[in-house]
DNA sequence: TTGTACGCGTTATCAT
DNA sequence: ATGATAACGCGTACAA
């Protein structure tokens, strides 16, 4: 491995001292036209970059940042991480990035950190921030012990929750609303005619699963609509938790279908689709679907899956912006304002149906 | 910002030198257990962590591995990063992400960086290995130039590239057994009695499009079968590819379709469905189709589709394996013993269908 | 405008 | 078994 060429050697090949080439690396105005232009030139020749060890030991920065979320693999995650990433990237900070498997079948992996262990991780790696993306942050009651390392966490680097807030959390929140995508679907399946509507998949225990359910209830009751209780089934957030949730639901309301249901997301809906299917049912002829977070794949699926467009790209820089901001000192609140979009094709049954 | 105690505080604090404690943090064996155990509890008591920074000054190490891959969005690249991120970590390594982006449609970035711009990027950050996942270096012919910068990087810092060797190229190589999925669904579909066989996805001038191309040619002629050229469409790797390449197939063959298709993966698998359920058209009824490259919903989706599950997580193990071996000095090639695995679902038609 | 010298936190070398 | 100290590469206060 050849070894980096360091600041003294550039000075000596510059004839200058380390001072001088440090201010042109720094471009500071006080260096000689001439000068600067001949150590800019040894520089890009040797092809030398400063030793961030060294930075780091008087800056205290690594420009990199740590993200910490569930599942690399859930198409969620992926598409506001890739918008993360390189959102991070244009400033100039790199990204870390870490699964925990938080609430994911987790078989496959022999070693199972904790996401305490995963802020410790975070911590000596001394990135200059902190994104957290789902996980124990979601959940309905966070322990207090989780919430302690939380905070203990914000107190050495700042800390950017993608969520709702919460209590007695001192870290930053990117809030996104949950609860105006689910309502925009009701009110599209009551205007298709639709009365008998349910709610499937998101985990139990879990804040967005819990705060769409309820505001599924607030929309039908403010439509003057009854909710009926074995009309919703949770479970999880993948395609298996789809097809899981509908079967129970078939299989405990087998004289009293609904005629629509809202699906957490896109591959919830999908796997319930496909239980649907192997029941010999149709989507959306015998049950409407709407998801609630739509996937890439949702305009190539058979039928196409009518869902609400969280427009996580925004939700991703936004997020970015507020930890740069706080990592520069800045202790204002972004506060963010997107709305979701319903994206109507097949699922819903609007196309071709008009009861 | 809390600041971070040091060797020094935790030295006075427990009453002896910095030497010492450096040597119960490095569990050197000449320290009295008496002291040892004193520090370990002052070390605990106070949360203390070694500077990274200082330690890298010594060392010349952060052990941080740069993962550079064209677009985390791609489940194939989800599920090995995925493996790669979790099995590193155990290894105590962190993991830098970058998405290049490339091949890819990338109107929405802005600011968009070259690969040799990463190679600079990712030097900087002084990462102890780099992990390269597709991109350029799965291009028919890679410009001598981006080779050149390829080998560069390697004499910073260990490189391994998963893919196909590459001419005059230094880094190590973790290979796939690219062909042997393509003669197993060859064998499958004419087992089945298919002759009329294609191929559709992946991008042109693409190693892994071509060289499946080749492998289907190859198993084709063993096997006594003609191929013929309109049944094979290149394209790209996602849903919207697999639609186009299929509705082009459709178009140009419109009195003479092939049978049965193999798709270059899920995504293209799934789009290509779409385009014949889009023409009335049924799979597998009228056209069978097996990808090469099983993603997650492949069992949820209508029909499931028969693929290869290439097991991915073993591929990502091996890489990372490969690259720690690499950094510790070790100079021998892992070589990689994998088998893709057929897997019979609906979309080839096996399961009914006998001609 | 330029250079000298110190300090950042750790490990390694050399004494003791 | 333990301690003192040099060295790592850089930024910066200060001197010139």
């Amino acid at each position: 491995m050849k070894s980096k060429i360091t600041i003294t050697e550039i000075a000596q090949k510059s004839g200058v001292s380390v001072s001088t080439v440090s201010r042109v690396l720094n471009n500071s105005p006080s260096v000689s036209q001439k000068k600067r232009e001949r150590i800019q030139q040894i520089i890009d020749e040797y092809n030398y970059t400063p030793s961030v060890f060294a930075r780091g030991m008087i800056n205290q920065t690594t420009k990199n940042i740590g993200v910490l979320l569930p599942d690399i693999t859930n198409p969620y995650f992926a598409s506001l991480f890739l918008e993360i990433e390189s959102f991070a990237l244009k400033n100039m900070y790199a990204t870390l990035m870490f699964n925990t498997m938080f609430s994911r079948d987790s078989k496959r992996f022999d070693t199972h950190f904790t996401e305490e262990d995963y802020f410790k991780i975070i911590l000596e790696k001394q990135v200059d921030g902190v994104l957290i993306l789902g996980g124990q942050i979601d959940k309905e009651d966070i322990p207090a012990s989780f919430i302690l390392a939380l905070n203990q966490l914000h107190q050495h680097v700042p800390v950017v929750i993608v969520g709702s807030r919460i209590e007695g959390c001192e870290c930053l929140f990117v809030e996104r609303n949950l609860k105006q995508g689910v309502t925009s679907i009701v009110h599209h399946f009551i205007a298709l005619g639709h009365n008998k509507i349910g709610f499937i998949g998101g985990e139990p225990g879990i804040r967005i699963t819990s705060s769409r359910i309820e505001a599924f209830s607030q929309a039908m009751s403010s439509l003057r609509q009854t909710v009926y209780a074995p009309y919703i089934v949770t479970s999880d957030y993948y395609a298996p938790d789809g097809y899981a949730a509908m079967t129970q639901l078939l299989d405990a309301n087998p004289d009293n279908l609904p005629s629509a249901l809202i699906a957490h997301n896109d591959m919830v809906a999908l796997g319930a689709v496909r239980a649907l299917k192997d029941r010999g049912l149709h989507c959306p002829e015998q049950i409407a679907i709407a998801s609630c977070d739509q996937f890439p794949l949702s305009e190539y699926s058979i039928p196409r899956l009518t869902s609400m467009d969280q427009h996580n790209e925004y939700l991703g820089r936004m997020a970015v912006l507020q930890l740069i901001s706080a990592i520069n000192g800045s202790d204002e609140t972004i506060t963010i304002n997107h709305s979701p979009e319903l994206v109507v094709r097949e699922s819903c049954g609007a196309t071709f149906k008009s009861r």
